[in-house]
DNA sequence: CCAAAATAGTTGGTAAGACGAACCATGTCA
DNA sequence: TGACATGGTTCGTCTTACCAACTATTTTGG
């Protein structure tokens, strides 16, 4: 154990163990609509733009050969679109399509469902602060404030 | 969307940032020793404890099955040992075994300070409220709070 | 301005992890 | 005791991810 502080080791395991029971209703949600958690993700992430193949490959933290075929299977659901960019002509945008977006919501609304029972564990005000925090933490650490829906 | 209460979407979705940003950190630090997330997992639940197989599957939300492949190649490597149960014939409890302490401590390790960027973006009083909220949440939802070291 | 190197994406082969059904062995209960 | 339930394992299959090889297009340096 390198010198993190003592009392960081709960936080870890806190930080842990949300994440886990997170991520159990992220992808429950998900494969209740067939969707694969990657799929998901990667919906979410173009819910609000739209982005190369390797950016988004990159953003998923995935090799592109997987994101290939992860895109032709949501591009023949109709659930994503490849539309080839002007500006270089070897590269497509993926771009989330309608019937995406429709789906996009329902499984949104079902996370939301589903984490309910966790967050109402909350008052409303330290759900105000969690968030903040939680943003916060978000804010630093390279990850982009602007990069909503799921980041890696 | 059924009647989730409005904010409550951003609190889902720093959530859902947040988990996935700690996976990312937890499967890599796993990775790093050769070790499936799950595995990891199941060593870390077992820290304190040791259960039956069922109950080891059920807290990680796997199948029986898959779990059994999951021991066996632990069990292999040292990293876990599975001792018939007293009480009943049919049963074995998990342990982790020697060598799968020592490699837990050093995931341990690796995940403290892969996790640090992200936790030292906030300063030690906000750390601390931040791990009273998770645990709070933790602790409804049916998440005992016994219940140490990433169950799902 | 062109050849060489870099980059975007796809294809094909392979491995890991998970599932479900079928199957023993043991326990439980009527 | 016989029938049913429970604990685990085995086996076949599916999905997802990876890597290496390949095509098509930029980009760069001489």
């Amino acid at each position: 154990m390198t010198d993190t502080e003592d009392g960081e080791e709960d936080l870890v395991d806190a930080l842990a163990q949300v994440a886990f029971a997170t991520m159990a209703v992220l992808s429950a949600a998900a494969s209740e609509r067939e969707l694969s958690l990657t799929q998901f993700r990667a919906i979410a992430i173009l819910r609000d733009r739209t982005l190369r193949m390797s950016e988004l490959a990159q953003v998923l933290g995935l090799e592109k050969s997987t994101l290939s075929g992860l895109v032709v299977r949501a591009e023949k659901r109709g659930l994503l679109q490849r539309v080839p960019d002007g500006d270089d002509r070897r590269a497509s945008r993926v771009t989330i399509a309608p019937a995406g977006e429709v789906l996009a919501q329902q499984v949104r609304a079902s996370v939301g469902d589903a984490l309910a029972p966790l967050i109402d564990g909350l008052d409303a005000a330290s759900q105000d602060q969690l968030q903040t925090l939680l943003e916060r933490m978000i804010g630093h650490a390279g990850l982009r404030p602007e990069a909503r829906g799921m980041t890696a």
